[in-house]
DNA sequence: TTGCTTTTTTACCATTTGGTAAAGATACGA
DNA sequence: TCGTATCTTTACCAAATGGTAAAAAAGCAA
């Protein structure tokens, strides 16, 4: 055996299973509440319940736990977009793919800020994702809509600053939490939210 | 005298001004980037070409140099929104105030990155400010579009979503600015974004 | 120049942080 | 039940971090 590697050839063990995935979900409490540089070792042990040895027996750092994070959410990030269906009714599309992202800012916000936080700071540890994850989808999908666009199926848009406009109202009710919670005095804001942003951008998508 | 306070009472010297200002200027770079837990006083001192004591020289701690850019910001912050004039024209107002979030967004990126940055980790030194700064700002707002939607000026719409969709849209510009460069491949999107906006915000409030 | 105040530097310090070594405890197949 | 491999703990460490004390340097009014 080389340095220690933990078993990366045979398959894992139940309470490395176990322990893993304890780790991975404290550490995404504390990477998304206070960003990459923010968040320490100790912090991660104590909300998993592990002392920081063991976690180091399970990732070799911390960096390598915030990249697991990354590699292992981009893909559920990115699954609504890729389920945009270039021959569906393009406004159907896009009104589902708008629900669906607000639907996981309400679902899963702590890896909405998780991503925040690191496109925030200079997305350092995720440039590779953006150029070769995000970036093909998003060229892709853009052309689907130009398309749409063009056939007069829908109006004339810039697809990319739609997506970045989808992107930034369904987020922000995941990322501004805490200002939305004080605005509304703890009311909760999806259904209003939903109905807000189907009027939206139903109304600037009519052709 | 009582503890250090470095002439609370009498005016700055020409020194204390230059300095002062030096050290938020990069505060503001480094909390921007990485949050306050992430941010470091040597970054700052490196940043502001000072040394470490000598920051503590001019600021009690991280903490205040901190609360000095929130407090200091928070005005230039609501302006826009203090300045909505309810007798105007409401198409008018509305989208002025969007032209000027937007513009915000490319002149003050940092800014708006600090903002983010400390809403994102649950504003807990910033609770005072939303609640007394921001809410009763909102709540008025809200009024005044509410009053205007009554009114058939413009359609009727949720006041506090429609801000929200405003904030988001045109901060999304400065906050996830490296994403926004990837995708674009460096071309400016600040014109295209002008449009876009002014095309969606105009649809959705017509009557 | 002198004397006083303001500003800056040097030399520290206690705590926190990411990380390691190695012994001890536990699980588990034979 | 035994022996081995897996897992966990204890005891550390070097570097970084927020912060301090006090001496040295620079400004500046008389």
């Amino acid at each position: 055996m080389q340095k220690k590697a933990l078993a990366s050839n045979t398959k894992p063990s139940r309470i490395q299973l176990r322990n893993r995935s304890t780790i991975l979900d404290a550490a995404l409490d504390v990477f998304s509440q206070h960003g990459y540089r923010g968040a320490t070792l100790d912090q991660i042990a104590a909300t998993a319940g592990l002392s920081k040895p063991n976690i180091l027996y399970y990732f070799s750092g911390k960096e390598e736990i915030h990249i697991t994070l990354l590699n292992t959410l981009m893909d559920t990030w990115l699954d609504p977009l890729r389920d945009i269906n270039p021959g569906g009714d393009p406004m159907e599309e896009l009104l589902r793919y708008v629900y669906r992202k607000l639907e996981m800012s309400r679902e899963y916000p702590r890896e909405s800020r998780l991503f925040a936080n690191e496109i925030l700071q200079g997305a350092p540890r995720m440039g590779v994702h953006l150029e070769t994850g995000l970036k093909p989808l998003v060229d892709k999908i853009s052309a689907v809509i130009e398309d749409w666009s063009a056939a007069g199926k829908i109006a004339k848009i810039d697809p990319r600053h739609l997506l970045f406009s989808i992107w930034a109202t369904t987020q922000h009710y995941a990322d501004f939490e805490a200002q939305i919670d004080t605005l509304m005095e703890g009311a909760q804001p999806y259904d209003a939210a939903r109905h807000h942003l189907d009027r939206m951008f139903r109304c600037m998508l009519m052709p």
